[in-house]
RNA sequence: CGCGGGGUGGAGCAGUCUGGUAGCUCGUUGGGCUCAUAACCCAAAGGUCGCAGGUUCAAAUCCUGUCCCCGCAACCA
C-alpha cells in the first residue's frame, strides 16, 4: 500500500481561524479523503505555529502569558476543525515536548553534517528598548518607531544559517523536479528569486522569549520559521525515541500552502532539511486567497470572513462544496455569502438533492420502498458515467477540483435529462411496475449514486445519508465502487426529508448579515489595533506641543514621484525659504491641484528620505482609511504664519 | 524597465501551456413536464475574447507594443 502523507501548514495562533484557515484544512481533507479511497496509506497532518514574538505581544497586551492565548485560540480551531469535517490524523502544536525534540534534532544534524552551515554573526538594525524588539527600517521615523518609542541602532550578535550555499543545489533540484512547486506560475517566481542569490538567514533572536531556546545557547530562541516548518517532521516522531512514523510517512508527499509562504516552504524548508541530510518533500502546492470584493482579507480592513452561520445553518458541506467548486484552484476567488448560497441553491438542492429525492420517491412508490428488482448494464446513462469517472479522476489527480465536480455533473446533468425522455411517471401509469420500468429506475439510481461516490470527498456527510437512502453502503465510496453496478437490487430505500433544503438568499442575507460585517460575538476583543491612535495616546504638556513648529507653507511645485504609488513631491514656500517636502498623498490629490494651495506643514522635523528624495517637514492631512484629506487655510493667509 | 496575477455575452468565471465552429454557472425570454426541494427538461436572445500591430490558410490562444485593474515589495515624515 503506498503511503501518502500530506500536511496543511500550521496556523498561526494571533487570531480565530477564518475562511482562509477552512479553506486550506478543507483542501487538504478533500486530497486525503480522496487518496484514502485510492487506496493509499494516508497521513494527514495539521496544526498551530504558537511561538514568536507577535504571540508574545498579543498575549502581553491581553495581560495574559503566551500559552493562555495560544490554548484559547487552539481551541476554536479543534472547533472548526471538528464542525467542518477535517479528517486529519494529528494535530501537532509547536509548543508541545515532541516538536522541541524534533527543532533540536534538526540543528543538530546540520551541525553534525556541516558544521559550517550554522555560524555565530551579527545582525544589525533598529532596536527598541522597551518592546525588547528590532523595528524594520520602515517602521521607525526620526529615531522613533510607530508606537513612538525610542530606537537605537544596535547590532546583535546572532546564530545564522549558512542559505547562501545552498542557491545552486535548490535550483538544480528545482531543475530535476519539475513539479516540485505547484502551480508551475509559482514556481517561476522562486526560481527568479533564488537566482538573485540568497543571504544567510538569522535563525535565532536573543530579544524574543516565547520559543525555543537555542541550544547551547539560552539567551537565544530558534527563529520562528525554522522552528514551525520543523512540524512536518516533529509530528512523525522526528528526534524522538520512536520515530516509526518518520521512517514510514517522510518525505511529505505534499505541502499545502498559502502562495504567501511559497518561499519559506521551498527555500528555507528544503534548505535546512538539504543541509540535516534528509529528503526533500515531494510537492509544495501554493493555493490561492479568498478575497473580499476583490480585496486581500486583514484584520486590519476588517473584513475577515468567518461563515459559522452558514456551517451551522447549511452545515459543513455547503462550505466544503461552494469552496471547492467556486474557486479555480491555486488562483485568488472573491467571497460572499450571496455566491456562497446561489450556488448552493443551484448546486445542491437544485440537481443534487432533488435528483436524489425524485428518484427515490419514484423507486418508492414503483416499488414499494425498495430500490427496483431488475438491474441494467446497457444504456445511455451507462455509458456517461463511464466516459465520466476516468476523466473525474483525472482532474483529482491535476489538482482541478473545480473540473472534477464539473465531471460529476455531468453525469448528473444526464440524469436528469434521462429521466424527462424516460417518463418513469408515464412508464408506470400505463404499464406499471414492470421490467422495463424496474431497469430504468435502476439506472438512474446507479448512476446518482456514483454521481455521490464521486462526491465523497467533498461532501463526506451528505454521501454517507445520501448512500443509505439509495440503498446502498453508505461507506462504500472506493475507486471499486465508482464502477457501474454497484446498487444492488430490491433493497429497501429511504424517502426523507430534502438533503439540502433550499435556502431563501434574499431573506438569509438580510437576517444574517451581520455575519459578513462583524466578528462573531465569541470572538476575543481585538488583540491588535494597528496604529489605533485615539485611546492610547499620552497627554503632553503644552511646551511640547510648542515644540512643533507648524506653518503655513504655499506649494509651488508638485510631481509624481516616479514608481512610487501615493508619493507627491513639492516644493513649497515657507515665508523665507523653499524646500522639498515628499508627502504619500498621491491616492487622492494630483499635482496639478496642488500647486498654489496653501497647506499646513510641520516645518521642523527631522529631514528623512523617501525613495530616495530628501523630505523636509512634513503635510498635515486627516486620513479615513488611508485617504489623506489636507488641512487647509484661508487664501489670505500668508506663507510662514505660524499655526498653534 | 522591481516581482506576480488579471482584463472573455447583464453578473461571476473556464478556455490561453499543446492555435482550428467561444464554453460554464447565475440572470433574462419562450416552450415542455408534473416523479421531485416553485425543483427538472428543451430552446432562444446576448460576446469587436482591453486596445493596436505582427506571424499563420487559421489567433481568445503565439510574438511585439500599449492602456487599465489587483496583490506583493519599496515608499505613506
Amino acid at each position: 500500500m503506498p503511503k501518502y502523507y500530506l500536511t496543511t501548514a500550521i496556523h498561526y495562533v494571533n487570531d480565530d481561524p477564518h475562511i482562509g484557515h477552512m479553506y486550506e484544512n478543507i483542501v487538504a481533507d478533500v486530497i486525503a479523503r480522496h487518496r484514502r479511497r485510492m487506496g493509499d496509506d494516508v497521513r494527514f497532518h495539521t496544526g498551530t505555529d504558537e511561538h514568536g514574538q507577535k504571540i508574545e505581544r498579543a498575549a502581553a497586551r491581553e495581560g495574559i502569558p503566551p500559552m493562555e492565548l495560544a490554548d484559547r485560540v487552539v481551541r476554536t480551531h479543534h472547533d472548526v476543525d471538528k464542525r467542518l469535517d477535517i479528517s486529519y490524523d494529528d494535530f501537532i502544536r509547536t509548543t508541545e515536548p515532541r516538536h522541541r525534540l524534533g527543532v533540536l534534532e534538526l540543528i543538530r544534524r546540520i551541525q553534525e553534517r556541516n558544521p559550517d552551515d550554522i555560524y555565530l554573526g551579527e545582525h544589525s538594525g533598529w532596536y527598541c528598548q522597551s518592546e525588547e524588539t528590532f523595528i524594520p527600517e520602515n517602521q521607525v521615523k526620526n529615531g522613533v518607531d510607530s508606537d513612538g518609542h525610542k530606537v537605537e541602532w544596535t547590532t546583535e550578535r546572532n546564530y545564522f544559517f549558512r542559505l547562501s550555499h545552498y542557491a545552486p543545489k535548490l535550483l538544480q533540484h528545482y531543475r530535476d523536479n519539475p513539479g516540485f512547486i505547484w502551480p508551475d506560475t509559482r514556481m517561476n517566481e522562486v526560481r527568479t528569486f533564488v537566482e538573485q542569490g540568497l543571504r544567510d538567514l538569522s535563525i535565532s533572536r536573543s530579544t524574543v522569549k516565547w520559543g525555543i531556546p537555542f541550544p547551547g545557547n539560552p539567551d537565544h530562541v530558534i527563529y520562528v520559521w525554522m522552528d514551525a516548518l520543523t512540524n512536518y517532521v516533529s509530528t512523525l516522531g522526528f528526534g524522538s525515541a520512536d520515530d516509526e512514523l518518520f521512517r514510514k510517512y517522510w518525505p511529505a508527499d505534499l505541502h499545502l500552502v498559502g502562495k504567501d509562504i511559497i518561499r519559506f516552504h521551498t527555500v528555507y524548508w528544503p534548505a535546512f532539511l538539504m543541509a540535516a541530510g534528509i529528503e526533500l518533500p515531494r510537492r509544495i502546492v501554493g493555493h490561492g486567497f479568498w478575497l473580499r470584493d476583490h480585496e486581500k482579507i486583514s484584520k486590519s480592513l476588517g473584513n475577515v470572513v468567518r461563515p459559522y452561520n452558514i456551517i451551522d445553518d447549511f452545515g459543513p458541506d455547503a462550505l466544503r462544496y461552494y469552496v471547492m467548486r467556486e474557486m479555480v484552484f491555486g488562483q485568488d476567488q472573491d467571497y460572499s455569502d450571496q455566491s456562497l448560497l446561489t450556488r448552493y441553491n443551484a448546486d445542491l438542492a437544485n440537481d443534487l438533492g432533488n435528483t436524489l429525492s425524485r428518484a427515490i420517491k419514484m423507486s418508492d412508490t414503483y416499488f414499494g420502498g425498495r430500490t427496483p428488482p431488475q438491474r441494467c448494464f446497457v444504456n445511455e446513462l451507462l455509458d456517461k458515467a463511464n466516459a465520466v469517472v476516468p476523466a473525474y479522476l483525472r482532474h483529482m489527480d491535476d489538482l482541478a477540483f473545480q473540473r472534477a465536480i464539473e465531471s460529476a455533473w455531468e453525469l448528473l446533468t444526464e440524469i436528469n435529462s434521462y429521466i424527462v425522455t424516460r417518463e418513469p411517471w408515464k412508464h408506470f401509469k400505463e404499464n406499471g411496475a414492470d421490467d422495463a420500468l424496474s431497469r430504468i429506475l435502476w439506472d438512474v439510481l446507479e448512476a446518482l449514486r456514483i454521481v455521490w461516490v464521486m462526491m465523497a470527498p467533498f461532501l463526506p456527510g451528505s454521501t454517507r445519508e445520501a448512500l443509505a437512502r439509495l440503498g446502498a453502503n453508505p461507506d462504500a465510496i472506493n475507486a471499486a465502487d465508482l464502477e457501474w453496478g454497484g446498487l444492488p437490487a430490491n433493497a429497501p430505500l429511504r424517502v426523507a426529508d430534502p438533503i439540502f433544503p433550499r435556502a431563501d438568499v434574499a431573506q438569509y442575507i438580510g437576517e444574517k448579515k451581520v455575519d459578513e460585517q462583524q466578528p462573531q460575538q465569541p470572538t476575543p476583543p481585538p488583540i491588535e489595533t494597528t496604529q489605533a491612535v485615539v485611546p492610547g495616546v499620552a497627554k503632553i504638556g503644552i511646551e511640547q506641543f510648542m515644540a512643533v513648529d507648524l506653518r503655513v507653507a504655499e506649494v509651488r511645485a508638485a510631481e509624481r514621484v516616479p514608481k512610487s504609488k501615493k508619493l507627491i513631491q513639492m516644493r513649497v514656500f515657507t515665508g523665507d525659504e523653499e524646500r522639498t517636502i515628499v508627502a504619500g498623498i498621491g491616492t487622492k490629490y494630483s499635482p496639478e491641484e496642488l500647486v498654489g494651495r496653501k497647506v499646513v506643514i510641520v516645518a521642523n522635523l527631522q529631514p528623512a528620505k523617501l525613495m530616495g528624495i530628501e523630505s523636509n517637514g512634513m503635510v498635515l492631512a486627516a486620513s479615513i482609511d488611508g485617504e489623506p484629506s489636507l488641512l487647509s487655510v484661508d487664501a489670505a493667509v500668508p506663507a510662514g504664519t505660524k499655526v498653534k
